[in-house]
DNA sequence: CTCCTCTCTATGTCCTGACAAAATATGTCA
DNA sequence: TGACATATTTTGTCAGGACATAGAGAGGAG
């Protein structure tokens, strides 16, 4: 019934209409598949919406659907008249919203945590306004220092609203923040950050291993989740010499 | 006709049918500025999709392709069985892309640019490598020196393919490098940088009237188009004390 | 031979209609 | 009164059709 005879085979369709997962992503994921191994060559042309929806079996609604879901991530190009295309692989990823925690897991460091400093305090003010809190307002406020291996990496100071997340010191020494936040129902969603640099103070080339002058890398960041909520706010010290930040952009 | 008398006034319907700009992109600037300007307030819940459809006389996909356009943006979230709610205000940009130069013009500091070296060379293994082109392929060459003010900001080491652009030095001096680009039709769309920081060398320091040993930002880009096609290698030099990376995050 | 126009193709926009699923509100029964 | 089942509301998904519009190439006129 769906399957055509048009010249070459079509390849397995393993489209599942009985499952939850909704029809529009199962096609991208395949199209993404038959990309990422090559089966649609970079560069090359895609065929036209109406044809490959027919022969999926799906409405082109359903199939533009896919084909945007892509486009949006950066991995095919739509030109009206003219057909969509494969880009190339290089640039896929749009801009990840990690902590530095999950950066050292996912490359393969043990990711270690000393707690300096743990305690329920009112809100400096600077740090109540980036929260949108009220003046005053307590929060959990928190001085870590970060390892990779053996080696301090970043001295890092946060702040987590009360009202947000009641830490205790136990979980933080097994998890990243992140993820005790992801765990509470506020997931990060959006972020502000600013980078800049500056050089070591005698006290934090003390901590951080380095000579005083070292030049750092700064950044401070408000995190909210979905509804608009912040959920975090950090002020982070990066030794220059051992770190730096990758970012994807897009648009 | 598409006027309705329910309690409350219809507020002047804006859409024109004849414009050539699309329906759903008419919708979602509405809602944009009833949004901006407070009509609909933060944290409130939207009329439902149906409803806001009917009332604008617009079909239910044409409404929530006008709704899911602001909730990409961040500035609406949607839940299923609840509705939909207008986020803070705080977090309503994602990451552009913007050069310094764009980036200073907007903030209404004069730029100005003293190019320091221009000529078309063989690019080096390491950006060849970057931009994708193959070893020894010539690219332009360019050195420039961006003053705020009269004070200089940033030391800028650019690259570009002889066949994206054939750069000249006149163009240069009156217009950002990002701005060349487009009007040759190489929009950057997407970017990979890599931000880090490191201490002032001693002829650095005399060309960004630093001390030696000052904290320098520094910034390592590579641009490609809508088609994958890389467009520009940038490293630049920033001087911590005058500048910092401003980023607004998402997912 | 060059330039213009026309046609063809592919994506872009928009509509109507329908059912599914999640979250909340309501109601019923013990 | 309280807990469970049910109804309602609202967004999520999907179909199929219609017309608009941009890009590219073919063909004809000068």
């Amino acid at each position: 019934m769906d399957r055509q005879a048009n010249g070459a085979l079509v390849p397995d369709v393993t489209l599942d209409r009985t499952s939850p997962v909704p029809l529009y992503y199962q096609v991208a994921t395949r199209l993404q598949q038959q990309i990422e191994e090559g089966d649609i060559p970079v560069g090359s042309r895609l065929e036209n919406e109406v044809e490959l929806a027919d022969r999926l079996g799906v409405s082109r609604p359903t199939m533009r659907r896919a084909i945007s879901y892509l486009v949006e991530r950066g991995m095919l190009v739509r030109k009206r008249g003219v057909g969509t295309q494969v880009v190339h692989p290089k640039v896929r990823r749009p801009v990840e919203l990690t902590s530095l925690y999950d950066d050292l897991l996912k490359s393969g460091q043990a990711p270690r945590t000393e707690i300096r400093e743990f305690e329920v305090r009112p809100a400096p003010d600077q740090i109540a306004e980036a929260l949108g809190i009220p003046f005053g307002a307590e929060v959990t406020w928190i001085e870590r220092l970060r390892f990779a291996g053996d080696e301090p990496l970043a001295l890092m100071h946060n702040a987590v609203p009360l009202d947000v997340l009641r830490l205790h010191r136990e979980d933080l020494e097994r998890n990243g923040l992140y993820d005790l936040l992801r765990g509470a129902g506020h997931v990060p969603r959006m972020a502000n950050q600013v980078v800049g640099a500056r050089t070591a103070s005698a006290a934090e080339a003390r901590i951080l291993d380095e000579a005083r002058g070292a030049p750092l890398l700064t950044m401070t960041r408000t995190a909210w989740d979905a509804a608009g909520k912040a959920v975090e706010y950090g002020s982070h010290l990066y030794r220059a010499s051992r770190y730096s930040f990758e970012l994807n952009l897009t648009s």
